[in-house]
DNA sequence: ACCTGAACACCGTTCAAGT
DNA sequence: ACCTGAACACCGTTCAAGT
């Protein structure tokens, strides 16, 4: 008895505990080290233990973008509409860029829970602000595709090497690139964005059928 | 001389034929098919031959989604801004939309001569109407933000089963989601989300600060 | 119900070698 | 300058087998 290796006091593996596992390997090792394997290795398992869990890698993946979204709290409601979409929009961003592998994994259905909770909190403010049918849907639909493709321009512009190095070199030919695509201050870039969104939603915009 | 089989009349390989390949393999098979060795195989090499011409795998997706960009005619200078900006988002869109398989590889630099050239047209069409400055940049921003997300959102949409069935289970927990996901009319949805933009940077907006 | 190991059919990439 | 083959170090996933 005494002589047995005492036994790993090793947690039982779970659904919570592979998930939570794949983000922090997600955020210290990034998205292309998240391997059934390494996951598994991390967990203190064989990589084919985890297919008890989990159908396939891409379940994981799903997993792990949702618990993203579900650092962000619920806003509450009331208050001005416009302070509260501004706090749901902006939420997601700063949790999708304190998790940059989330930009890249952004191209799948936000269907988990806590996507599903906060997308019903965008709703529901953007209807406190009184809009409702085509209106509401194109409004939400608009908020939500601003601030994905924020996160992701943002992020693989980091990401990347020296843009703009790379095109003041190219000045000549792309001379408004070159004057504006350096010293990006992206929160500023993104509340201004976020602003003409809120004020062109407001002020008519209607179908937005070309003249 | 005649006996020996006919010397393969095949083109000798360039940078050019890989990246045609790879976009014709890429709308046929789609993303995960997209391999080094069936890449070669369809242009009838060894796979490791590729890399004489390519560094990696990563540039072939690089040229592969420049060269939808490539697709996108030029606006022509002069008539009304918002009828030019509308012109090369709209442009950007159809191709992204004629090639879904982009959706999943805009996570990378927007960087080739083609994205490059549009991205400048975009800037030009932006500056003729008056904006300069941060306010240039930012409606720049976010017009790219707004075509990339909603291109995004509508392909993993269109791709992944049947999301308003699921929504329409859910309906007690998300009503508003359940009434507006279903049903979607994306070219509605973009077309109005695009008008909120463009009044919104028109009419002020300014720096978008919370009040 | 949960975990394991061996095995299958793949990957991207390198490199010495050929023409 | 361009192409080839063999080889390395990986992948995701299945499945029969164990407890």
């Amino acid at each position: 008895m005494w002589l047995r290796p005492p036994r790993e006091p090793r947690q039982t593996l779970s659904l919570g505990r592979i998930v939570a596992e794949a983000v922090a390997l997600l955020d210290e090792e990034g998205v292309a080290r998240l391997t059934m394997r390494r996951l598994a290795e991390r967990l203190g398992t064989g990589s084919t233990t985890l297919y008890w869990h989990v159908k396939t890698k891409d379940d994981v993946l799903d997993l792990a973008l949702d618990a993203v979204f579900g650092e962000v709290p619920l806003p509450d409601a009331g208050g001005d509409w416009r302070e509260r979409v501004r706090e749901v929009i902006g939420g997601w961003r700063a949790a999708l860029l304190r998790h940059p592998w989330s930009a890249t994994i952004l191209d799948r259905p936000l269907m988990g829970p806590h996507a599903l909770d906060h997308t019903e909190a965008l709703y529901a403010a953007l209807a406190a602000a009184g809009l409702e049918g085509p209106r509401l849907k194109a409004a939400a639909y608009s908020l939500a595709n601003f601030v994905m493709g924020s996160v992701i321009m943002q992020v693989t512009a980091e990401g990347h090497g020296d843009a703009a190095a790379f095109l003041r070199e190219r000045a000549a030919r792309y001379p408004l690139l070159a004057r504006h695509g350096l010293d990006c201050d992206w929160d500023a870039a993104f509340a201004d964005g976020l602003g003409f969104l809120l004020t062109g939603m407001r002020d008519g915009g209607g179908t937005g059928a070309p003249t």
